[in-house]
DNA sequence: AACCGAATAATCAATATAGACTAATTATAT
DNA sequence: ATATAATTAGTCTATATTGATTATTCGGTT
């Protein structure tokens, strides 16, 4: 649903050959999806066959066949109703972490702290990653700043549990 | 691997069948997991392949046969493993909303701010049912604190667009 | 006492996803 | 000049996931 609504938004400015839709995905959104080449393709043909795109191949000089996909006016209906329905929706989120941190207790007491703390090296490795990203890019604002947020909750989150659970090693 | 982890994490206070397990997940870990019924006696047989798990069968009365799973000893070993690289680790989540927030211009500007409000709502919502959460259970302290961590910065990143983007309505 | 809905327990077929693979072409380096 | 690597383009098989379905038993109701 959200992958259809992904591909169909780049189809929408424009029609695109399948590798060169994955290619975009990528280098441009490969921090805020995790769509595969194979899934991308998969999905396209479904599209298809519901209508809301239309597919033909052809072949620039000796290179093998592409798949040029084009956004049909059903396609466009379709994907303004996705659209609508994910901005006024809220789909819940499910983490990793919330299980490992519900089993914590599982692993020796003395570990806790230095695992966590290899924890939050990685959030804050990718937080800077994103606040690069913050200077480059131009569009993608809102969406560079939620995930900002978001890791900002986690690494206040991991150091509160820091805090409470580092005492013991 | 996550799902790995939660089964197995379940089954290390001790062996249960399969219906029970699912029923534990669906009231007790509900809000933390999305993992369904099916997926997990596939996971099971799985595991049980792999020796991480023992399988037997039972019946009470006359009630249908029920596969009773049990942790094994290489079983314990693997969950340890998992657990420790999960909380030492950090899986980058993709949301569904940096999609849809990519593409919102895609949507006529008049209805942006009623679309996002309805977001709004829906979080506050989901915000209001954690907080009740809070007060009856005891030992998820951390996911709880974890969810409605995050559920606040979804809620100051609607509400940070919603003043910048509303004001064409 | 017969009926209906909920609970118990799991299975199955269909769909979605990931990862490895093919096979040609162009670019690069020795 | 030629071996090697990277790029282009998509396919294929294996695995994971879902939603529907089955089939029995228990508890309550009229």
């Amino acid at each position: 649903m959200i992958r259809q609504l992904l591909l169909l938004g780049i189809l929408m400015d424009g029609k695109m050959h399948g590798y060169r839709l994955n290619e975009y995905i990528k280098h441009t959104m490969d921090f805020y999806t995790d769509l595969k080449k194979s899934t991308a393709y998969y999905i396209l043909e479904q599209m298809e066959k519901e209508g809301y795109v239309s597919c033909e191949t052809e072949r620039e000089g000796k290179r093998p066949e592409r798949r040029v996909y084009e956004i049909t006016k059903p396609g466009k209906a379709y994907f303004l109703e996705l659209l609508r329905n994910c901005l006024a929706g809220y789909a819940p989120t499910s983490y990793g972490d919330d299980i490992c941190v519900a089993f914590m207790d599982k692993v020796p007491p003395a570990e806790i702290h230095t695992l966590l703390e290899g924890k939050r090296r990685k959030i804050v490795a990718r937080l800077e990653t994103f606040k690069e990203h913050k200077r480059h890019e131009g569009g993608w604002k809102y969406v560079i700043n939620h995930n900002i947020a978001h890791l900002k909750a986690d690494l206040s989150w991991v150091d509160s549990m820091l805090k409470e659970r580092g005492k013991e090693s």
